[in-house]
This record gives C-alpha cells, sequence and structure tokens, in this order.
DNA sequence: AGGCCTCAG
DNA sequence: AGTTCTGAGGCCT
C-alpha cells in the first residue's frame, strides 16, 4: 500500500488548496440535470492513522491498535499488513515476535478516535449535499456531479483532510452505495489511482476484470454464510452476482441480497440512512483480564456494569424499560455456560441503583460452583427518551427524584472518571477482573492533563 | 412480539 | 492459558 500522499507537498503547504470552489455549496436548481453520485469515504487504517498524528516517530513503522482487553488486533498500518500481520490475530500468539520485529502496539483509545472521527466528520459535511455517518471511520455523501467532476472532488476531499486534520483517506464514487464501496475498495487496493476511484472513469475492461477477480464477499453485505450458499449455485465472483437471476435471489435468499444487486448494477436502492436521534439498545459488555469463579466478585462486575450503562443512559438522554444480565465462560472452552436473566422494570429508568439492583438478579440464575466467567454483560432494551414519560411522578423510582445520576455526572466532571460509585462500585483501586488496556496513548485531544505536546 | 441469524466495522 | 464490542435488520415462528 502506497503512502506517497502523507509525504506529498500538498500535504504540508496550506497554499496548496484554494478556497472552497464553487461547487462546495448548497444545491440549486443546476443540480438536477446532474446524477446524484455516492461518496464513500473512510480513513485508511483508522486508528492507526490517529495513534500517528499525536505520535509522529509513528510515522512509517508498523503499528497495530489492540481490542479491548488487548485482546487481537483492530487496526493495522500499511506496514503491519506488509509484514503479514492480519486483522484479528490474537495480540498473545504474534506479541512477542512483533515487539522484536519492532512493531509498535497500541491499546484501542476510543476517545481519541471519537474526537478526531468528528473533526473528520465536520469537514465531510462541508462537501456534502446529503450526508451519512456510516462508522467511525466512514460517512457516505451524495453530490450531484458528473463522473468527471467528482474526481476533483474526491481527490479535493482527499487533499482537504490530509492537510486540515492529518489523516490518510480514500473516496470511492459510483451511483450506488455498494458500487461506492467498492470503488473504495479499489482505490486502495491500486495504487495508481492514488486513493481516489470514480466506478464510471474505470475503463470497462477494467471493471469486468475486477468484478470477474473479485470473490462475492468482497460486496458489502455479502460475508461468509451468503458467499457459501452462493457458491453452492455457481455464483463466486462479483461479475456472477451482477448478472444473477433477481427473482431468484429475492426467493432463495432475501430482499437484502435482491438490493444489493441491483446496487451492483447500478440502480441505486439502498438510501442514505437518517441520523438515528436515539438508539434502540445499549449494551455493555466486556471480557475480564482473569476469570471470574466467584459470586461476590460478579456482583461487584454487575453494580460497576450497571453504573456504566447508566452512565450512557444519561448521556443519552434516555431511559431503560428492560434490562437482561449475562455472563459466560469462553466460547473456546469445552462447554459453554451462559447464564442470563431478563428484567422488566418497573417504569423506565437510568437510575444506577435500579440497574444494578436489576443486574444482580443474574447472580440467583448462574453457577459459582465451577464456571470460569470469561465475561459478562448488561443488555438495555426498550429505551425510550428521557423526558418522555418521567413527567409523571407516581411512576419514577425514589432515587431519580434525588439525581443520583445526574449527582454521579457532575461529581466525575468535576474531579475524574471513577472518582465515585455506588456500593461495590466504590473501590480505591481498579479490580484485578479489568479489561487490559496496558499500552494506551495520551487523550492528546480531549483532556487537558493528557494534552499532546508542540515544541 | 421475540428469538435467531447474518452482517458490519 | 490467553481469541473484541456494539448495533441494526430481516426472517421465522
Amino acid at each position: 500500500m502506497s503512502l506517497e500522499f502523507l509525504t506529498a507537498d500538498s500535504f504540508h503547504d496550506p497554499f496548496a488548496f484554494p478556497a472552497p470552489p464553487a461547487w462546495k455549496r448548497r444545491s440549486t436548481e443546476n443540480d438536477a440535470k446532474q446524477p446524484l453520485l455516492y461518496f464513500h469515504t473512510d480513513i485508511n487504517s483508522c486508528y492507526a492513522s490517529c495513534e500517528r498524528i499525536l505520535d509522529p516517530s509513528l510515522k512509517n513503522r508498523p503499528v497495530v491498535v489492540l481490542s479491548n482487553n488487548d485482546g487481537c488486533l483492530v487496526a493495522l498500518s500499511a506496514e503491519a499488513k506488509a509484514m503479514g500481520y492480519r486483522l484479528g490475530d490474537p495480540w498473545f500468539k504474534v506479541r512477542d515476535q512483533a515487539l522484536a520485529r519492532g512493531v509498535v502496539a497500541r491499546s484501542s483509545n476510543y476517545e481519541l478516535y471519537g474526537d478526531i472521527s468528528s473533526r473528520v466528520m465536520a469537514v465531510l459535511r462541508e462537501y456534502a449535499h446529503g450526508f451519512e455517518q456510516y462508522s467511525i471511520d466512514e460517512a457516505f455523501l451524495t453530490i450531484p456531479v458528473s463522473p468527471a467532476e467528482a474526481v476533483h472532488i474526491a481527490r479535493a476531499i482527499k487533499d482537504d483532510l490530509a492537510r486540515r486534520i492529518g489523516v490518510p483517506v480514500c473516496v470511492g464514487v459510483a451511483r450506488s452505495k455498494t458500487l461506492a464501496k467498492l470503488a473504495n475498495k479499489t482505490a486502495k487496493k491500486v495504487p495508481v489511482l492514488r486513493g481516489v476511484c470514480v466506478w464510471d472513469r474505470l475503463p470497462q475492461a477494467r471493471r469486468s476484470a475486477l468484478c470477474q477477480a473479485l470473490p462475492v464477499d468482497e460486496v458489502w453485505g455479502v460475508a461468509s454464510r451468503t458467499r457459501k450458499k452462493l457458491a453452492g449455485m455457481g455464483i463466486l465472483t462479483i461479475a456472477d452476482l451482477t448478472e444473477a437471476d433477481i427473482p431468484m435471489i429475492r426467493k432463495r435468499f432475501s430482499v437484502v441480497l435482491m438490493r444489493t444487486v441491483l446496487e451492483l448494477r447500478g440502480i441505486s436502492c439502498i438510501p442514505l440512512e437518517e441520523e438515528r436521534k436515539f438508539k434502540d439498545q445499549l449494551i455493555y459488555s466486556r471480557s475480564f483480564s482473569t476469570p471470574i469463579v466467584d459470586r461476590e466478585e460478579m456482583a461487584q462486575v454487575m453494580s460497576v456494569y450497571a453504573q456504566r450503562a447508566a452512565k450512557r443512559l444519561v448521556r443519552d438522554s434516555q431511559h431503560a424499560k428492560h434490562l437482561s444480565a449475562f455472563c459466560a465462560t469462553s466460547y473456546y472452552g469445552a462447554d459453554l455456560v451462559f447464564p442470563a436473566v431478563q428484567v422488566r422494570l418497573q417504569a423506565p429508568t437510568a437510575d444506577p441503583v435500579v440497574l444494578t439492583k436489576a443486574g444482580l438478579k443474574l447472580l440467583e440464575h448462574a453457577a459459582f460452583d465451577g464456571p470460569r466467567y470469561a465475561r459478562a454483560g448488561m443488555l438495555l432494551t426498550d429505551l425510550t427518551p428521557a423526558d418522555s414519560a418521567t413527567a409523571f411522578d407516581l411512576f419514577q423510582y425514589p432515587h431519580e427524584k434525588r439525581q443520583i445520576a445526574t449527582t454521579i455526572a457532575a461529581i466525575e466532571q468535576k474531579l475524574g472518571e471513577g472518582t465515585v460509585g455506588l456500593g461495590r462500585a466504590g473501590f480505591a483501586r481498579r479490580p484485578l477482573w479489568e479489561m487490559k488496556r496496558e499500552l494506551l496513548s495520551p487523550r492528546g485531544t480531549t483532556h487537558w492533563e493528557e494534552l499532546v505536546a508542540a515544541r
């Protein structure tokens, strides 16, 4: 993978880019004549690139970012990929050799990535007529322009993000989201494209060669299960899938795959999604650094998880009506034990006391005479906006009137995360089972005391 | 309506 | 010994 754009002159030259050009404007009646094109943008090796922004010594070095609990690789710089490391490699397996070969590893620092992400999204919105943030590092934009113009816009987006934020991105452009994703992937794989691929500007021969070479699961929305089923019918490549019989796909598979096939043909049928104001569910689930066998320790886990989940509810201004709590032994062990409990709450709540009490019901359903629990979690569903129904005092929990959750939030705001905790979560030191994040970088853009220093 | 399956990043 | 976490949508019953 070429990283030449990182060293290109334009990367450093603030005068290399003119003021926002004419197409960086909201729609006019003129736009109606243009076809709507989908621009798919994503940050190359997002987490590794974010780590690099704050630590330039990582430039040109192999960088890997580890999942929660420092379990496996979730992001790799181009150099690390070139050395043969792969997404999902268990860290404990590659660790010694990787460190010896000069690989730099970091625990995932979601606060940093979230902050960089929002800066990137803000820039992207400047270019977009329609906009959808698809994930922390990806967005779809729609812009009514010709493919010829799209080439320039896509390149401007890429250069702008390199200059203003310092992240490398690729841009794929096409008439549907699915093709835009495919174009993006092409931009990543074909160095001469220099990070930008407008599908309709690729020579037809190149496009079909690509589609005949790539397996179906390179397509957005097609994964291993569908690949196997398709293979049984002789549909192996993207080209095969594009030509597949639509009614057959609808009948033997699903509307989802049917849409995918249409989109591959350039017929857009997966529109931009509206921004979801509220989530439908909230999950707080973690693996432990060491297994839990003890009931009292699991009680502590539930207490901590309930309070963290409560904190998210408060942040999102939501209340929950239903809670399920579970714990589980390792996936990889011989016999999976997976106790779970469902609790219907009396009223929608974000109260950590209520949630803790509900979570503790798990202990009544779980055995503690052998199972070594590797993870636990809490699932909050039936979420409602916090201001909707709770006006009725009658249905409020008594703690809520005393504002426990918001008080805790206020104290943590002032004194820092984890300075207060209720009941079992009020420990002075981190408990043993807390997930590992040993290689964490500073939260250099969001916390004063960890602010990045410039000389 | 709710459990299960599939998928994504 | 150790292998992520979170969220959505469709299908089936």
